[in-house]
Order: C-alpha cells, then sequence, then structure tokens
RNA sequence: GCAGCUGUAGCUCAGUUGGUUAGAGCGUCGGAUUGUGGCUCCGAAGGUCGGUGGUUCGAGCCCACCCAGCUGUACCA
C-alpha cells in the first residue's frame, strides 16, 4: 500500500469572489430582510418567487451575431443544447413571470423578491460573484406616481433599518433628461450612437473622478494613477460646457434660507451651511435650471414633465431633498432604462481595513424600464423598480452599529462526565428542550476539560455537570460561564481558580430547568 | 481586458553578498491539571519557499516564462 503523504490531500478552497457566511451573518441578514419586507408589505407589495436559472435568451443576454451568450453570465447547455443561465439580475426573471401570467396577474402588478444573482466577472472589494438583491417592482403602471413611489419606499427602508435621514440620499434623474441635453448638443442619430454611451459612462463617474475628471473623459481622455489611458468621448469644448451646465449643476439647485418661504420649502428639505449663510436644497429649482437647454429637445421636455411630477408628488407626501433628491449625475445601466432612474447612496464615512476613510456609496437602485416586459408579448408594458445590494447594505449597517455579525448564545451544553450514564445525561437535555432552552448533549470523545473548553467556544451560556458524586446527592452542577469569566479575572493562580470554580452552583436536579432559565434571562436582562 | 505591485507554516511576517538541517509570533493540538473554560509554564504537529525551466559546485534569494492574489482602470445588465 502507498504511503498517502498530507501534501497530496486535496487543497480545500473557496471559488474566488464567492464567500460563506457563518451563523452570526446568516442571522443578521435574515432580521435585515425582513425589516425589508415588512416595509414593502406596508406598501401593498406581495411575494413572488422566481428560480435561479433561466432561458438565456430570456435573460436578454445572448452576445450579438454570435450563438453563445454573453461572457458575464454563467451559462450551460442543457439536453436539447438550448442555452440556460444563472440569473444576473431579478428584474429580467420577474419580466419573464409577468409576462408568461399576464392574464393571471392583477395590474398594476406589485411584487418584491428576494435572492441570489451571478455575475461572472472581476470580483473585487465589495464585489463578488454571487450575492444578494432584495426587488420591489410595479408591473403595467405608467405614472410617474409609480416611480415616486418607488423612492419614497426606498427612504422609508433604509430608515427603518436604522439609517438615520440625512445619512443617506436616495438621487433620481430620468434618461430623458439625459438623451435630450445630448440631443440638445448635437449628439442625436444612429452614427452617435457609440459616442452617447461614452459621454453616459462618464457623466456616471461624477462622483468618483469629479467635474475635473468628468471634463477630460468627456473631451480627449484620461489618464488614471497607473499610467493606463482610457479615450474620451471627443466632445468639443462648446458641447463640454453645456453638458456640464445640466450635469454638474447640483451646487445651483439650493436658495438661501431667507427666500425659503417665497420658494415653500418643507422642513425635510436639505440645508446647506456655507460660513454665516444658510442655504436649502430644492428639487423644484434644479428643474428650472434645466428648462431652457431642455426645451430644444421633445425627450428632454418629457423628461422634465415627468421629474416635475415626481418632485410634487414628493413634496405633497412630505418627502423633503434630505430625503429625495433630483441628481442630475445618476446614469444608472445603459441597458434597459427607458425613464427615471434612482439610486440609494449612503452619505457616512466609515473606515475600510487599511484604515482609510471610506465612503460606502450606493447600496441600490433602480428604474423605469418599459421595454422589459414587452420583449414577450406584442405589446408594451410599463414597469419601475429597485433593487438594493443586501451584501453591501449590511456592510454597512454594521459599520453604522445597527446590526451585529457576531455569534450570539450559544446552546447550553450537557457534559459526559460518567460514559456510562449517557441515558440520564440524555434526559436533562431533553428536559431543557421541552421546555424551550436550546440544549445539546457533549457528542465528542474529550474528558471534562475539553468539553468545557467545546462549551466556551460555542458560546454556550452555561453547562451543565453531573458526575459520581451528584449523582449520589441528587444534585447537578451549574457552571454558569459568562459569570465565571468575570469571576476570573482576579485570579491569576491556577490552581486557585480551579479550587473557586468561579460561576458554578449546585442545584437539585429537579430544579436543573427553572435554574438554567434564571441564567439565561439574567444574560439576557 | 490593460497597468502596477506581491507570492515563505492555518494567519501575520523574518530569512545575511547565492552557502549545511528554512525561522519567529499568533493560532491549533497535547501535557503540567485523567472532575472543570481563563492565566502561566513545557512540548508537539504543521512547509512541493506559488509552478515550470534556466544560470551555478550550490537557489527561498539571480534570470525567463507561466499561475495566483492585491490595487488602480475598463466593462458592469
Amino acid at each position: 500500500m502507498a504511503e498517502t503523504k498530507k501534501t497530496h490531500a486535496l487543497k480545500a478552497r473557496l471559488p474566488r469572489g464567492l464567500v460563506d457566511r457563518h451563523a452570526g451573518q446568516i442571522k443578521a441578514s435574515e432580521k435585515m430582510l425582513a425589516t425589508i419586507r415588512e416595509v414593502y408589505e406596508r406598501y401593498g407589495f406581495e411575494p413572488v418567487e422566481t428560480p435561479l436559472i433561466e432561458y438565456t435568451d430570456a435573460l436578454g443576454k445572448f452576445l450579438p451575431d454570435q450563438d453563445r451568450p454573453n461572457e458575464g453570465v454563467f451559462s450551460f447547455q442543457d439536453d436539447d443544447e438550448q442555452w440556460l443561465s444563472l440569473r444576473y439580475d431579478l428584474t429580467a426573471p420577474l419580466a419573464r413571470y409577468v409576462a408568461e401570467n399576464f392574464e393571471a396577474l392583477p395590474k398594476p402588478y406589485r411584487s418584491y423578491r428576494a435572492g441570489w444573482v451571478f455575475r461572472n466577472e472581476k470580483p473585487g472589494p465589495g464585489r463578488f460573484r454571487q450575492f444578494m438583491q432584495f426587488d420591489a417592482d410595479t408591473v403595467g403602471a405608467a405614472s410617474p406616481a409609480a416611480d415616486a413611489e418607488m423612492c419614497m419606499m426606498m427612504a422609508d427602508t433604509l430608515e427603518a433599518l436604522g439609517i438615520p435621514r440625512g445619512q443617506y440620499v436616495i438621487r433620481v434623474n430620468n434618461r430623458k433628461v439625459l438623451d435630450g441635453v445630448m440631443e440638445a448638443i448635437g449628439l442625436a442619430g444612429e452614427d452617435k450612437a457609440s459616442q452617447r454611451l461614452t459621454v453616459l459612462r462618464a457623466i456616471d463617474k461624477l462622483d468618483k473622478f469629479g467635474v475635473e475628471g468628468v471634463r477630460l473623459l468627456l473631451g480627449a481622455g484620461r489618464k488614471d494613477e497607473s499610467g493606463d489611458f482610457t479615450k474620451g468621448a471627443d466632445l468639443d469644448e462648446a458641447q463640454i460646457i453645456e453638458l456640464l451646465q445640466v450635469v454638474g449643476a447640483d451646487e445651483k439647485h439650493i436658495v438661501s434660507l431667507q427666500d425659503a418661504a417665497r420658494f415653500d420649502a418643507a422642513d425635510d428639505d436639505e440645508v446647506v451651511k456655507a460660513g454665516d449663510a444658510s442655504s436649502v436644497v430644492l428639487n423644484s429649482l434644479v428643474l428650472d435650471e434645466w428648462e431652457v437647454i431642455l426645451s430644444r429637445s421633445e425627450s428632454g421636455r418629457q423628461g422634465l414633465a415627468e421629474l416635475r411630477e415626481i418632485a410634487a408628488l414628493l413634496k405633497s407626501a412630505g418627502y423633503g431633498t434630505k430625503r429625495v433628491r433630483i441628481s442630475p449625475s445618476v446614469v444608472r445601466g445603459l441597458e434597459y432604462y427607458t425613464g427615471p432612474v434612482f439610486e440609494a447612496e449612503l452619505l457616512f464615512e466609515t473606515v475600510n481595513d487599511d484604515g482609510q476613510p471610506a465612503r460606502f456609496g450606493s447600496v441600490g437602485g433602480g428604474g423605469r424600464y418599459d421595454g422589459l416586459v414587452g420583449r414577450f408579448r406584442s405589446e408594451p408594458v410599463p414597469a419601475t423598480g429597485f433593487s438594493i445590494g443586501v451584501s453591501r447594505l449590511m456592510a454597512a449597517l454594521s459599520a453604522l452599529g445597527e446590526i451585529s455579525v457576531e455569534a450570539e448564545a450559544g446552546p447550553v451544553v450537557v457534559t459526559v462526565f460518567d460514559r456510562d450514564r449517557m441515558g440520564d445525561y440524555q434526559r436533562m437535555v431533553k428536559a431543557l428542550r421541552d421546555a424551550g432552552i436550546r440544549a445539546e448533549l457533549y457528542l465528542g470523545g474529550s474528558g471534562p476539560k475539553a468539553q468545557l473548553k467545546y462549551a466556551d467556544r460555542r458560546n454556550s451560556p452555561c453547562v451543565i455537570i453531573q458526575g459520581g458524586d451528584e449523582l449520589a446527592k441528587g444534585v447537578v452542577q451549574i457552571k454558569d460561564l459568562a459569570a465565571g469569566k468575570a469571576a476570573a479575572a482576579s485570579v491569576s493562580d491556577n490552581a486557585a481558580w480551579r479550587e473557586e470554580r468561579p460561576g458554578q452552583f449546585e442545584v437539585p436536579e429537579a430544579e436543573l430547568v427553572a435554574a438554567v432559565r434564571g441564567i439565561i434571562e439574567g444574560a439576557r436582562a
């Protein structure tokens, strides 16, 4: 028999871009999902679930002019050679579901769902190849009221999760506005399509590179810090100025506090302090700012009208710019959004692993996708929705101290000091379980020391000990591990520590359950 | 994809101009203490030095290529 060397053992390794989740993380995320669900239910949305796998054509991810799916999606062929893919978001599968069950569903159809999605691309910090999204969508409502509701619901959700008002903002824009501006500066027409894409990508990077970086990307191009060069959109100076007038207009939609009453500002509107003066951020002002340039194009006028309606509805419902703000640099996905787009951004800073201050940034987004369901049907079907990045939001919440991924209390451990009496120990475990207390019998083969160590690692509230001495007296020893740890701090001598048995007391076996309950409830208080 | 940086024990890292048997701390396991967590002390296990080829009497160290990871950037439904 050949000698089996350890070095030949199969290496246990997690594929890159994927994560294991331990008990604390799972419980924390379940709690978080429950909170989100509650908000959505309150808005009248109902759950629906679709599978992780769809036909690739339903996801719309075949490469153009090729019989192969996009590399970014995990795909494989069925027995009949049809391509299947792991879903890469929850929107395309919903569109498939709605189209397939169109007659049976009440419309407008409001639904929500949480689930894993997969992207086969390079992982990075905070970017995984499998991650969870939590979506809500309204299908069959063309009214901007549906979009406004999405924004309000997103704001309510973040607050329900414990993110204070002012530490987040929902930014809203409209793709028709962006299209309108581009049209106005002479970028209309099929031949300019790729240039328009480059422009949109450049605008999307406003918060990353700032106005100057975007200016470079709109013009000749930009070199990053590793020396790599990104080619720009090649706009001329006049076009760039006009574009930035709309897109870089953030600082302009404010009015001085003295004038706020005249503009009917709400309490909930953002106030910006600069020196002695204070100014209020108003959604209506940024829209006024755009009026002239957008009037030059039909889609610009449309987009502006939709945003005005959204802004008015938000105001009526009492949502000021602290919560939802018209923001010209929001772009979102390039493929299917057709109207209003939204993004949920966290504003607070935290310290990352390297001690560098870091912003969480976007934790969710969405928008109107009027073409997506219609792909499956002969008539157009309007739809709007948004998606929350669950893992990212969870990282943010734990940084805020709103949730903890620390392991919570483990089960009570009944130790085995006498191997012949497993039945007796099992009976104690059963009694505890019947009383609704998490409890387990030590199932390993090690001695008392190891058993105590095990209970310590399980974060058990207490252990139950009954050796020969206790049996003779009809009692059990109960050791409160937390109390013992506290008492041990002042003891440095091991003999004394063992003699003292900190946190340990003796009760008649009949009082076992009551004594354990006392410890658990004491720890909770 | 492009660019830069980095690969030595489970983790964090030392390792001399290229010179015998590659080390430390932490962690793990065991013992002191077979009826008790922590502290302390003692001991043990754990390595194809990322891979392949080359230079050399001799490579963890030098060279080439490859692989992986990290960071930035591109793409991102």
